[in-house]
Parts: structure tokens; sequence; C-alpha cells
DNA sequence: TTAGGGTTAG
């Protein structure tokens, strides 16, 4: 009877508080030994939203011989909260006592932990003890092993355990839909998968529309998403749309860029969150609108990190580096801790501006020993962000830092581009080498960096080699942009007949890139003939391009051609091309600091100036003699 | 006796 009214009054708890009383009621009567008043309180307080888990370890330490669900519902609560290695932990404790084996309920949350984890190892440990303990036929246990190999982007295992199961709810067709959409980015799998689900007259729930909505946002494709929005409606009846399906609606919108659509939605939306406001944010600011984008954001009530995230990574984006470190300042100011993904955004404004010293700041202050220092994409962008700052020495110890298990193609792609940039290409093909022992398969961005890295440092049969590696070892077909950095490279070594032959046995028509890099590589060895035909190609493939122009007439000038120099440069003032000026930044104590070619603006010209006075005298007098060669007008 | 798996925004 008083345990009656005590799991009662423990049922009607709203919070922590009132919790914590009944706790005192129960060691009161003297019954705080009796295990499942006691096992009623864990579970309250290990799925509280205010962190009760501690109190539940306190409890369970008191337990003598705690029972199965004791131990799940703390492995839950650790799972629920992202402590993925404390669930595991737990798990392993469970085993190691022996006195009460898993059971069909412990294994969706061991797994969810698992799928929380950088590694795929524990899981799979995991998948071997479900059939061990013979839970394999489980539907939750199935489904929440479909959960966890989608989300290490293994589809294959996960269709495997789908297919081979022959009871599938509408969850696990669900869980397939968002693994197709989502984590290997197969959109049409999913639209296939929700064909089958219908014929085999499972009926899809609002879990089923979200998924699909993503698809058509990762598909990037308005005409089906509007069909999947008017699908949603038909299926779902007369159920009003929740929030969050109307918000996946928005979002489809806003990803496809029809946001005259997106803003008839949101402006029904009797209460749009902030994921509706976000999603709408980061729409315009995708759309280069980022003041209409600011505006929005300008006018929410409330702000998450999303949100700030939304506008910071907009400006960033867009290129608007300054605005994007100025908001990114303001937040932080509001006592707003920034996550990974505004980080990821951070830092990569920080690399587009060359500002080192601030991206140093976010290393030191929020990366380093800390949570985040097992983030692999944030690991990547602090070394996006030294190597673009020019500390090539510090993004490489970056790099060799990481753990080799959890590397990733991004991380080594990035890796050997900014080598390539800085013209180390040795290292870059060593980190190349690297990949395989990481158990990783080079892709064709890994292929364009290293064969840039090739290209840059003068590595021409390196370059050859993986060029011929691509198809007969990686299968990997050659694209445009492959063929481009061998055409470089063989350019750039003065094989200019060999260059011209690979871009006539392509097999498709070079584009302007690649006539580019010949006409470079012309202007370079000075041969004016093949540069002519060269430039000739990319004046018809780029009429209205300025730099093209200059490079051309540069070429000719360069081999004495003045005069044709001169007609290639009125044909550009007669179709009133200009080629765009280009910026310099430094940034120096926090500050930043730019630079156009004769520009006079910056308040410290005048030293400036005198500086570089100097250091032409000081050349000078050490006995440096000016190349002139690249110089395009006739000083000699 | 207790409970579980799949959703939105950067």
């Amino acid at each position: 009877m008083l345990h009656c009214t005590l799991l009662a009054a423990l049922e009607a708890c709203k919070s922590m508080k009132q919790a914590l009383q009944v706790h005192a009621q129960i060691i009161l009567n003297g019954i705080q030994h009796h295990t499942f008043p006691i096992s009623r309180l864990i579970s309250f307080f290990a799925l509280s939203a205010e962190n009760g888990l501690s109190h539940s370890r306190i409890l369970f330490s008191q337990i003598d011989c705690p029972n199965v669900f004791i131990w799940n519902t703390i492995i839950r609560g650790y799972s629920r909260i992202n402590s993925s290695q404390e669930a595991l932990a737990f798990y392993m404790s469970m085993l190691a006592t022996g006195t009460e084996p898993p059971n069909n309920f412990t294994f969706p949350f061991v797994l969810n932990a698992c799928a929380r984890l950088t590694s795929l190892e524990p899981g799979f440990q995991i998948h071997c003890h479900v059939i061990k303990f013979g839970f394999e036929m489980d539907l939750f246990v199935k489904n929440a092993l479909i959960h966890f190999y989608s989300v290490f982007g293994h589809l294959d295992n996960a269709r495997y355990i789908f297919e081979a199961s022959l009871v599938k709810d509408v969850v696990s067709y669900n869980t397939m839909l968002n693994g197709y959409a989502h984590q290997v980015k197969q959109p049409h799998a999913a639209l296939l998968l929700f064909r089958d689900m219908q014929d085999f007259g499972i009926q899809p729930d609002e879990f089923t529309f979200v998924a699909l909505l993503s698809t058509c946002s990762v598909m990037n494709d308005p005409n089906i998403g509007k069909q999947i929005h008017a699908l949603t409606y038909k299926k779902l009846g007369a159920v009003e749309l929740n929030v969050l399906l109307t918000s996946a609606i928005l979002d489809m919108y806003t990803k496809c860029g029809l946001m005259n659509i997106a803003a008839c939605v949101f402006s029904t939306m009797r209460s749009a969150g902030t994921a509706a406001w976000s999603s709408m944010v980061s729409g315009y600011a995708q759309c280069g609108d980022t003041k209409m984008a600011r505006c929005l954001f300008d006018r929410m009530d409330e702000r998450d990190i999303v949100s700030w995230t939304a506008m910071i990574s907009g400006y960033s984006q867009a290129g608007q580096c300054n605005e994007a470190l100025e908001l990114f300042v303001q937040m932080e100011r509001l006592g707003i801790k920034p996550d990974e993904v505004t980080l990821v955004s951070v830092l990569s404004a920080c690399a587009g501006l060359g500002a080192l010293d601030y991206g140093k700041r976010l290393h030191h202050q929020y990366v380093k020993d800390d949570l985040f220092a097992q983030n692999i994409i944030l690991t990547t962008a602090i070394i996006e962000m030294y190597a673009k700052c020019g500390c090539m020495e510090t993004a490489l110890d970056t790099f060799r830092g990481t753990e080799v298990s959890s590397r990733t193609n991004i991380l080594f792609n990035s890796m050997i581009s900014c080598l390539a940039q800085h013209g180390l290409g040795r290292t870059a093909v060593n980190v190349f080498g690297e990949m395989e022992i990481a158990g990783l398969k080079p892709d064709r961005v890994t292929f364009v960096a290293v064969l840039c890295a090739c290209s840059h440092s003068g590595l021409v049969e390196e370059g050859k080699d993986l060029f011929r590696s691509m198809l007969n070892t990686y299968r990997i077909k050659p694209q445009m942009e492959h063929f481009g950095c061998l055409v470089d490279l063989l350019g750039r070594d003065g094989r200019l007949n060999e260059a011209y032959d690979l871009i006539q046995s392509m097999p498709f028509e070079a584009n302007s890139v690649i006539w580019r890099g010949l006409l470079g590589a012309c202007r370079l060895h000075g041969n004016a003939e093949m540069g002519d035909v060269a430039g000739q190609y990319l004046l018809e493939l780029e009429p209205e391009h300025g730099a093209r122009f200059v490079l051309l007439s540069d070429m000719l000038a360069n081999t004495n051609q003045w005069e044709e120099a001169g007609r290639v440069r009125k044909m550009m003032q007669d179709k009133g091309i200009q080629k765009p000026p280009g910026w310099s930044y430094i940034e120096l104590n926090g500050s930043l600091h730019r630079f156009l070619a004769s520009d006079k603006s910056h308040p410290q010209a005048k030293e400036i100036e005198l500086t570089l006075k100097g250091i032409t005298m000081q050349l000078k007098f050490a006995g440096h003699v000016p190349d002139t060669a690249p110089v395009v007008f006739d000083i000699r």
C-alpha cells in the first residue's frame, strides 16, 4: 500500500525537487532497499531533463545487485545525453558483473550510444553481442542496428539487416529512408524504398515525411519536393501538421532555393520556432542575400546556437568574412558558447582572411584539450586555417596529432591540397600514400589535390604515374579537372607538345580552365605560337572574362609581340571588360588591413611606402636585379 | 511490475 502511494506520488512528479521529496519519504519509511521503488526513482532521475544522472549514479552505487532494468536505465541515461563512452563502460561492467545478462531492451540503448561514437568498431562488437545473446530477431534491436550502420554510412550492412528481416515496421522503413537521405546521400534510393513501403502496405507517418522532405533537400529538386509536400497533406489527412513537419517542409523549400514559397509557408506558421527562423536565415544567406538573412536574424525573438551559426556561416560562405567574425564576437559577448559547427564556420572565415591570431585564439580557447579536440571535422578546419594563414608546420603538426583511425577522406584531401598550395609536393605525395595505411580509398578530390601538388612541385613522373593509377588501380575515371592538373603539370615543365596532345586525346572538349593552364604555360616558356592557339580557344569559351584577356595580352607582351598585346588590350577596352582588382589582406594584432595596387587609403600608407622603399634600397645594395619578364608594359 | 528503435534548423 505504502509502495503504491509513493509510486503514485513519483508518477506525478514534475521536477527533480519533487522526486527528491519522494526519495526522502522512501528513506523515512525504511524502504530504500526495496528494488522496485528505487528502480523507479533511478529511472526518473536518469531521464530527467534537469541532469539527474549523477543522482541516479548515487542510488545505483547503493544497490548490491542491480537488476537488468536498472542497468539498462543508467545505460539509457548516458546514451541520452551523448555520453556514449560512459554508456558503453556501464554495459561492460554489467557484463563483467555477470549477475544480469543483457536483454532485448539493453541493445537499442547501447547501439544508440555506439551510433554517436566517432569509431565504428565498438558498434561492430555490440552487433556480435546481439548475436551471441540471441537478440538478432528482435525488431527493436534490428532497427537500432539499421540506424547504427546507416549513421556510419554502411548502408549495405543496414540494408542487409533490413532485407533479412521478415517483419518490418514503419520505423524500419523510416530508419532506412533517413540513412539513404542523409548518411550516404542516395536520395533516389530513398524514393525507391518509399515506393516499396507503399507496395507492402506500410502506412507512412510524420517521420516518413520528414525523411522524404530531407531527401528532396539533398536532391535539390523542388519539383519532387512539391509533390512530397502535397503527399504529406494527402497521406496524413486532417491531422494537423506538427511543428517539426512544417519546419521540414519550410526547410525543403529554403534548401531548394524557392525562397518565395518558403516565405509563404513561413508566414502561415502560427508559431514558427527557432528552427524555422534559422532555416529562413540560412536559405536567404545561401542565395547570397545576406542582407535579408541578417534582417530576419535581427528580428528573431530567441536565438540559439544554430541561428547564430546560420548567420555566421552565411556570411562566411558569401565571402563576407569580416562580418562573420564581427557577429561571432557579438555572440561571445552575450556569453553564448560556440559548438563545433559554429567553430568550423568561424575558422573558415579566419582562413579566408588570413586572420592567424584570431584563428589561433579559437584553437586554444575552444578546441585544445576539450571535447572538440576529438572532432575530426573541426580538426580539419583548424588545419585549413593554419595552412591558409601560412603556418604549414602547425597545420602538419595538427594533422600528425590526429588518431590514424579517426582520419577521413576529407581530412586527407584537405591536407594534401594545403601542401600542394604551399609547394610541398613531396610531402603531399607521402601523405597520399598514408591514406591506404589508414584504410581509406582516394577519391576524385584526392586526385585533384595530389595532381596539383605534383604540378606545383614539378613532380612530373610521379604525377603521370598517379594519373594512370586513377583508372588502373582505383577505378576512378579521370574528369576534366584531373586532365587540367596533368596539362598544368606538363605545361609548367615545358612539355607543351605533350600537354597539347593530352588535350587532344581527352574524351571530352577542353574547358576554359584547361586552355588557361596551357596559355599560362606557353607564356612561361615563351611559346607564342601555341599560346595564341590556346588564347583563341579561351576567348571563344569565355569572351567576357577579363583575366583571360590580361593573360593573353601578357603572354604576347612577354614574347615582344607588343602590337598583338595592344590589340587584345584594346579589344578588352572596347568590350568594357575590367579585371576585378585583387585585394591583399594582412592581420596584425587582431586588426585586419587590406590593400589594393596603387591604393593609398590605408591610414599608415606613407609609413608603409617608406618601409617598402627602404627594402628596395637594401635589395639593390645586396645586388638584386629584378626580373622584368612578367611586367607587361614595354619598359625595356 | 517498470522501458526500447526512426524526425527539423547551421
